[in-house]
DNA sequence: ACCTGAACACCGTTCAAGT
DNA sequence: ACCTGAACACCGTTCAAGT
């Protein structure tokens, strides 16, 4: 028997739809429409995204559409606060996995690869959703969620930092924060993924195998931080292997 | 006296507009042209470039803008073109400079650098052109001309690392080729320019000093390298500022 | 051979009219 | 209070007519 939400008795009304119902309702629409967008972006990139397919595509009317996102550009910005839920997903399975520091470090950066690689058109709209153009036309609450979700990805990076140093595994040398070490991973992390994935930009690195360079990259910067145990001393490809396997593979198609 | 180029006189026409003198004049009208769009890019951003607007500035009609640009997306990449040309001076001009291997090495970083700061539209207007959208919709010269300039630079970064290892500052690990390393400094670099430069993507990393991390970042690679001298060795935030001063600083505006 | 600009198709956005 | 879709403004692209 499906459970029947009934509407709260305070606000005084007709029977039938009732407030909190509604805007329930309405959030379930937007949902609906988001994923309605998605498989347009799918099917025929971001160039065949128009408002005028969003509509065709679902039940309403313009209008109708207009009252979820103000501009085509914060129905951009909505579809990368999506994008940041599932990153967000991933980064808490993937650090519910055994291991050591290094390794969860490792798991969070698979965990962005995975993404940007089964997701190639949301990581797009990430970056798209950063631009000036767009920031400028999303509304203010949309704003605030993508910062909101942005902030909880980077406690999820700043978590395993702070556990590696209580574990000893690493010790931040003088004039080093926390933040820096996140924003060097994340910028080597962004732009491996960027350069090889979703649009193939950058040609000339076509060749190569991208997950092999990934983990040599890391493996570098990491090793550059003594941050223990050592590639060296330690088979990271098999951890990789290991997060990799652990990962539900179910992430591509919906 | 101008050197005035006399047309060459196996095509047989009367007196005036000969056929060199007209491509060479086509060929004038199109760096006009793209100069045009860099000013309306710099005074109203990336929404602002339309063909009208760029018809308007000009003096030609839509006609025959369409004549030298097969498509918006066309003239995209023609600035990305024009983008990679400037990168590429910039390059020779910072292997010009005195230092090892590992401090040309920086000042190509550092030359990336500078650019992404002192023409983030153009920047921009670079990682839009890689994107499949517009890809699709540009003439293939145009494309094999932004090829030949990504070849070159990338030239530029395989000459250093080439020498690096000719004066024994650098041994290569087995399994690990110089493409692999021109990629993952490229990423570094890209990564790090592409977050905190042009459109100030993801905001939460603002509060950083990104030179400083930059150079951080690149230190924390090559020492993993063992590209000597490494960072414990050397002062490489000298060189970096001797490099910085050593550019020219008229790159800005025009 | 090259240039022109009116004309067309398409897309984002609005808003008066409906329920 | 919310939905609708016709109407509007804008922009990329084309092409018949001009020189």
């Amino acid at each position: 028997m499906p459970a029947k939400i009934q509407p709260e008795h305070h606000n005084a009304s007709s029977a039938g739809t009732m407030p909190g119902n509604r805007a329930r309702n309405k959030l379930l629409r937007e949902q609906q429409l988001l994923q309605l967008a998605q498989n347009i972006l799918q099917q025929d990139g971001f160039a065949g995204l128009t408002m005028d397919r969003l509509t065709a595509a679902s039940e309403v009317s313009k209008g109708t559409i207009y009252n979820h996102f103000c501009s085509k550009e914060d129905l951009i910005t909505a579809l990368s606060v999506d994008s940041l839920q599932r990153q967000l997903l991933l980064f808490h399975q993937v650090l519910a996995l055994p291991g050591h520091s290094r390794e969860r470090a490792l798991a969070l950066h698979y965990a962005y690869y995975r993404f940007s690689t089964a997701e190639p058109t949301l990581f797009l709209c990430l970056l798209s959703a950063t631009t000036a153009a767009v920031v400028e036309k999303t509304s203010a609450t949309r704003l605030a969620q993508r910062q909101a979700l942005e902030q909880q990805l980077l406690s999820c990076c700043e978590q395993v930092i702070n556990q590696a140093i209580a574990d000893k595994a690493l010790q931040l040398q003088a004039g080093r924060g926390i933040d820096q070490l996140t924003y060097l991973q994340w910028a080597l992390a962004f732009g491996a993924n960027a350069l090889y994935g979703p649009s193939q930009q950058m040609g000339f690195f076509q060749g190569l195998e991208q997950q092999q360079l990934m983990l040599a990259g890391i493996n570098l910067l990491l090793d550059g931080l003594d941050w223990t145990p050592l590639s060296g001393q330690f088979d990271y490809q098999q951890s990789w292997r290991r997060i990799a396997a652990a990962l539900p593979q179910t992430q591509a198609a919906q």
